[in-house]
DNA sequence: TCTGGGGTCCTAGGACCC
DNA sequence: TCTGGGGTCCTAGGACCC
C-alpha cells in the first residue's frame, strides 16, 4: 500500500511554530511582494480568507478578525521541510518527496499509522495528515479524507473504494484541474465513481494520456510511479515590486535569474543545453504580452558565464519596449554534470577552455558554499539588489536557519 | 492547372500540480 | 492601487528531410 504524508496549512503551521501566542489563532502566509495569500490556518478559512485572493483585497476582513499575515520565509520553511522528510525516512524507508510539504512512501506492514503519525507531529511540532491506499492518486483521496477526521489519519482499503469515489467530486481529484473538471460536468460526469467507469478510448481522447493515467490510478492500478524522479528542467524568475520597462534594468534582473539557475544545476550535479528567457507584463491587463525565446547551447553546461551570455543574447532577440511585470529563465535539456557528452567538432584549444572553465566553476562554488551565495557575484548582477528588494513587510525570523534569529528562552 | 507521403524534430502553449 | 514562484507533461503545428 502507497503511503501519503502531508502537512496541514504548511506554511502558516510553521510560522505558528515558534510563536505560542498564536496558538488557536488564524494566520495567513503571503507570496513574495506580498502580493497575494498562499496559505492559511482551517480558522482562517472559515472565517472567509480565501487562498489565492490578492492581500489588499483581503486586508479588511483581516483586520476585521485580528488574523495575523506574514511575508514568506522560505528558509524557515525548507528547513522545517528537511526535518519532517528526514524523520519519516527513519520510520518508513524510502521515501519520495513530491513537494515541500508532502511526500509519498511504501507503508512497512507492521508500522502503525497513528502512531507514525504521532512520532512525527512529536518530533517537528508540525501537524500531518496521512492517507494509505492502493495508488498514488486514491492514497491523495485517502489522504484528503484523513485531514477532515480527527485521527488525521485515512485508510482506503479496497473494498471501500467504490463507495467513497462515488462521495468524491470530480473537482477534488489530483491530476484534473478547473479545465477538466468543468469539461467533465458538462458531459455529465461529476463524481470520482462515474469518471472511473467511462471506458479508456473515451477518457484518451478528452482527457489526454495523463487523465489516463489518472483514471486507471482512481480503479486501482499504478501509473506513477514511486520512484523519485530526475529534474527535467529548473527556472529562477520573478515579478517585480514596480514595472520595468529599459532595457538595461531587465538585463541585469536576467542576469541574476541566470545566476540563480546555474546555482540550482551546480547543486545538483546538472548541466543544460537550452535556455529559454520569457518576459511577461501585467497579464491582468488586456494588452498582455509575454514574448520567450530559447537557446540551444552547442555544449552542455553549468558555467555562469556561459548562461548569462546565453540570457542576454535571447534578451536582445525578445525585447520590445513594453511595462514588464516580470522575468523567467528556465533551463532544460539537462544531463548529470559528470557524463558529459561534447559536440563532435569541439577542437583542442576549446575543449581546453571548457575544463578550465570546469575548474574555474568549482572554485566560485568553493567560495559561495563558504561565504555565503553573495561573496562572489557576476558584475553583470551587481546593480540587482539595490534595485529591486522584494517587499517582504511581515518576514518573521529565520528561527532555524540564522544565529541571529535564534529563539532566546529566559528561565 | 497541377504541384505526395511519411517521418523526425522543435517550439509554443496549455493543463496540471504544490 | 493590488493580484507568486517553481515544476512536469502533453499536443498541435511548423520546419525540414528524403
Amino acid at each position: 500500500m502507497i503511503g501519503l504524508c502531508d502537512c496541514n496549512s504548511f506554511y502558516a503551521t510553521c510560522e505558528k511554530l515558534f510563536r505560542p501566542d498564536l496558538k488557536n489563532k488564524p494566520v495567513v502566509v503571503l507570496s513574495n511582494n506580498d502580493g497575494c495569500i498562499v496559505a492559511l490556518t482551517k480558522d482562517a478559512k472559515s472565517l472567509g480568507i480565501i487562498r489565492g485572493a490578492s492581500y489588499f483585497s483581503q486586508k479588511e476582513i483581516l483586520d476585521k478578525n485580528k488574523i495575523t499575515a506574514f511575508s514568506s520565509n522560505y528558509a524557515l520553511y525548507q528547513d522545517i521541510s528537511d526535518r519532517i522528510m528526514n524523520i519519516l525516512k527513519s520510520l518508513v524507508g524510502t521515501i519520495m518527496p513530491y513537494s515541500i510539504d508532502e511526500a509519498f512512501f511504501i507503508m512497512p506492514e507492521n508500522l502503525d499509522i497513528d502512531e507514525l503519525r504521532s512520532t512525527i507531529i512529536q518530533y517537528t511540532g508540525i501537524e500531518v495528515s496521512i492517507g494509505i491506499a492502493r495508488t498514488k492518486t486514491l492514497a491523495k483521496i485517502a489522504n484528503h479524507l484523513g485531514k477532515e477526521r480527527k485521527a488525521g489519519t485515512f485508510i482506503l482499503k479496497k473494498e471501500m473504494e467504490t463507495e467513497i469515489l462515488k462521495g468524491i467530486s470530480v473537482n477534488d481529484i489530483w491530476g484534473i484541474g478547473r479545465s477538466r473538471a468543468n469539461l467533465l460536468k458538462s458531459k455529465g460526469i461529476f463524481s470520482a465513481y462515474q469518471l472511473s467507469q467511462k471506458n479508456d478510448i473515451w477518457i484518451k481522447k478528452n482527457l489526454t494520456i495523463t487523465g489516463y493515467a489518472t483514471v486507471s490510478e482512481l480503479r486501482g492500478s499504478p501509473m506513477v510511479n514511486i520512484d523519485i524522479p530526475p529534474l527535467k528542467s529548473t527556472c529562477s524568475g520573478i515579478t517585480f515590486s514596480h514595472s520595468k520597462s529599459e532595457y538595461e534594468e531587465l538585463e541585469e534582473a536576467i542576469a541574476c535569474h541566470c545566476t540563480n539557475v546555474a546555482n540550482k544545476l551546480i547543486k545538483n550535479n546538472m548541466n543544460c543545453q537550452t535556455i529559454s528567457v520569457n518576459l511577461f507584463t501585467n497579464r491582468f491587463l488586456e494588452d498582455y504580452i509575454a514574448p520567450s525565446a530559447i537557446i540551444k547551447l552547442t555544449d552542455p553546461t553549468n558555467y555562469i558565464p556561459t548562461l548569462i551570455k546565453a540570457g542576454k543574447e535571447i534578451l536582445s532577440k525578445i525585447y520590445k519596449p513594453a511595462n514588464f511585470k516580470g522575468c523567467r529563465v528556465w533551463a532544460t535539456n539537462l544531463s548529470p554534470s559528470g557524463s558529459r557528452q561534447m559536440s563532435l567538432f569541439v577542437s583542442e584549444k576549446e575543449q581546453d577552455k571548457i575544463a578550465k572553465q570546469d575548474k574555474l566553476a568549482l572554485i566560485i562554488n568553493d567560495i559561495t558554499q563558504t561565504y555565503g551565495r553573495k561573496s562572489l557575484m557576476c558584475a553583470a548582477t551587481n546593480n540587482r539588489e539595490k534595485n529591486d528588494l522584494m517587499s517582504r513587510e511581515m518576514l518573521s525570523p529565520c528561527y532555524t536557519t540564522k544565529w541571529t534569529d535564534l529563539p532566546i528562552v529566559y528561565i
